[in-house]
DNA sequence: AGCACGCCGACT
DNA sequence: GTCGGCGTGCTC
């Protein structure tokens, strides 16, 4: 018998470090095995060998987990990578490329419409010579290259995907295309089963855990070469990746918030650089991190300037509420406060017209306050530090948790004042609409209308046959969306995005108008309008609008660049986030000044951590969440190995952080909320 | 993450 | 008495 040797394993539970088990059998890195945690069996992964561990009644392996295909080396690296990266248990990482459910074994049909469906074979429409030299600089390269495809919307970029993608099943190769879990609707999935009928599979939360299994053993098995999906389908293991496509690169939902705190973008270009194989991010805004990638060389970079099937793009007109509210009044026609005379103007021609308008605003309900009318009390959230939003007559609603309660009429606090509704939400915008525009069909689209996937097909479907002829909605359906008759866009109020706390503010901002941009007019029709786009403010100098207005990417990203290296934020520096919670406030203070005095020692006690900026501890702009107080400190620095290790000592093994309390680490954090 | 243990309140 | 609520602690 051979003698039991010692291996590190990553087990199915929350430890930083591998655990060593013994056995006989012979074990490779990246084998799957069940091993005995505790009272429980559970699922471990491979390491390697251990060094000899002096602990005594180790426990041994069971057995080697039958159920799976052995790991790829790039796969199994990869996992390490972003355990090693995000701070997250690599037996934690590992987990999420298990499919959800026992592999099929009835063969039964299931009711629900395929994922994807058989449609007969589309052929490729002639390029543009801006496609075309796009296609031949990315094939000239072999191996890991990451590659940026800067195109404007209606530029043709899909129509790059596609080509690419053909060429990487004529390799026998497989691939990934990632697209934002928004712009995942049944008509992007038909789009590339039309190219390539039966080789697509599919990965999104809106899917079954048995179709996502189904799915995945379809990739694994080899039955479909393309897997398009959500962020997860990057966790689908593919043994012959050859591409890997992330359409939309600087959508902020491609960040993962809670357990792996992963980007999917930065995952996707290690997965490529594992599997050797090159990588396409694709945008019209791309995030100042992959630009400055870009000119740094780290990527390359492609433009597509000119639209496939228009002439320019929609103009952009700033509306001053200032000078609005100046105006001498119209007594024939009292509009709501947020409405400009020539908004609705612009409005009522389009719909007279026979087009269709859409406003974004992105706030739901109908009033986020409401306050006494006497003593200016107002009813917040008792587990959050955020006031009740009202919807609809009388239902108060926390949007950070899951409290409501009904309205009262008078004060709780004064008992005499009655209780008023201010501000401005999507519902009361759909509310008032069709006050205004009696005869005409106002539809909403905001996270209470369209709650699953079959909502929004319903919503895109009413837009596409006409039946809706204004739509009211948060930026949900501002981006990826495509509807002919959309000759109006307007977005009610800009001030919302200019006020968040956040650095990248300006670049939601901006993406976000040049994405509304994109919506009116893709199709040219026969009086040749490309649509227009509207923005209210009372704030119109400001620095989100002045390059947004002229859809002058690079012009933003210079001016924005320099902000960013001025101050050291990324892409010119790194960022580690750490919140600090506590459902106690004193504690969570007092932890705030340890951790924060902790990075302080670190800082003076080791020299290569000199130029790091450690910036807090200050409580969080929302300084109580779900009965939690928050306090939040933000490590700032050049390069990631330094802050990767620095917050590896600070953290230790969290053995000092007391009970209840609890330290969440955010490795490049998108929001600082 | 899971699972047990332990300490409290409220039920046959 | 003991059933079960969840806060706490540990896993090679």
């Amino acid at each position: 018998m051979i003698p039991k040797q010692h291996w590190k394993i990553a087990v199915h539970a929350p430890i930083k470090e591998p655990l060593t088990y013994l056995s006989e059998l012979s074990l490779k890195p990246g084998q799957w095995v069940h091993v005995p945690l505790g009272k429980r069996s559970t699922l471990g992964l491979v390491l390697g060998p251990a060094e000899i561990y002096e602990k005594e009644n180790l426990k041994s392996v069971s057995d080697i987990d039958p159920s799976l295909p052995e790991m790829s080396q790039p796969f199994f690296k990869w996992l390490t990578w972003l355990s090693e990266y995000y701070q997250y248990p690599l037996g934690l990482v590992a987990e999420l490329s298990r499919p959800a459910l026992e592999k099929k074994t009835s063969n039964r049909v299931s009711k629900r419409t395929e994922v994807v469906p058989q449609l007969a074979q589309d052929y490729a429409p002639e390029l543009t010579s801006e496609q075309k030299k796009c296609l031949e600089e990315i094939k000239s390269y072999k191996g890991f290259h990451t590659h940026l495809v800067h195109g404007v919307t209606g530029s043709g970029k899909t129509e790059i995907y596609l080509n690419l993608l053909e060429k990487t099943l004529k390799q026998n190769q497989s691939a990934i295309v990632l697209v934002p879990e928004i712009a995942l609707t049944p008509q992007l999935i038909q789009r590339f089963a039309k190219r390539f009928g039966d080789k697509i599979a599919a990965f999104h939360s809106q899917m079954t855990p048995r179709e996502k299994t189904n799915h995945w053993w379809d990739i694994v098995e080899g039955r479909k070469q393309i897997m398009i999906g959500a962020r997860s389908a990057l966790f689908c293991p593919q043994e012959n990746l050859g591409l890997i496509i992330v359409d939309e690169e600087h959508e902020p939902s491609y960040k993962q918030d809670d357990k792996l705190k992963y980007h999917a973008r930065d995952a996707a270009v290690m997965l490529g650089h594992f599997h050797q194989c090159q990588v396409i991010l694709g945008s019209a805004t791309p995030s100042l991190e992959s630009w400055h990638n870009a000119k740094l060389g780290k990527y390359h970079l492609h433009q597509l300037k000119s639209r496939v099937h228009t002439s320019g793009l929609p103009e952009v007109e700033v509306i001053d509420l200032r000078e609005e509210k100046a105006k001498p009044q119209d007594h024939q026609l009292v509009l709501p406060s947020w409405l400009s005379k020539s908004l609705y103007d612009k409005i009522s021609k389009v719909l007279d017209d026979g087009f269709q308008a859409a406003l974004f605003l992105n706030r739901r309900g109908m009033a986020n306050v409401v306050m006494c009318n006497s003593c200016g009390h107002s009813i917040e959230c008792p587990n959050c530090d955020i006031n009740l939003t009202l919807h609809s007559k009388s239902h108060l609603v926390c949007h950070y948790c899951d409290y409501h309660e009904n309205l009262k009429e008078n004060c709780s606090a004064c008992k005499i004042g009655e209780m008023s509704p201010v501000g401005l939400g999507t519902e009361k915008l759909e509310q008032e609409l069709k006050k205004l525009f009696p005869g005409k069909t106002v539809i909403r689209a905001d996270r209470d209308e369209i709650q699953n996937r079959e909502d929004l097909e319903n919503f895109i479907h009413d837009v596409e046959t006409g039946k809706a002829d204004l739509l009211v909605g948060t930026q949900m359906i501002a981006k990826g969306l495509d509807f002919p008759k959309l000759k109006l866009v307007g977005l009610v109020l800009a001030d919302i995005g200019f006020n968040l706390p956040d650095f990248r503010a300006n670049e939601r901002n901006f993406q976000l108008i040049v994405q509304m941009s994109g919506r009116p007019g893709r199709h040219l029709d026969d009086s040749g309008n490309p649509g227009q786009v509207v923005i209210q403010t009372f704030n119109p100098e400001h620095e989100s609008l002045k390059f947004a207005i002229h859809h002058d990417f690079e012009g933003f990203v210079e001016s924005e660049l320099t902000y960013r290296k001025a101050l050291l934020y990324p892409p010119h520096g790194r960022l580690i986030s750490l919140r600090i919670q506590s459902p106690d406030r004193m504690t969570a203070r007092d932890l705030a000044t340890t951790v924060s005095q902790r990075a302080l020692n670190l800082k003076s006690q080791f020299s290569q951590y000199e130029s790091l900026e450690i910036l807090g501890p200050a409580e969080a702009p929302i300084a109580k969440l779900k009965n939690q107080y928050r306090y939040h400190l933000l490590i700032k620095g050049q390069g990631s190995p330094a802050l990767q290790s620095f917050i590896k000592k600070l953290m230790g093994d969290e053995k000092w952080i007391p009970t209840r309390s609890r330290i969440i680490v955010d490795i490049d954090p998108l929001h600082l909320i």
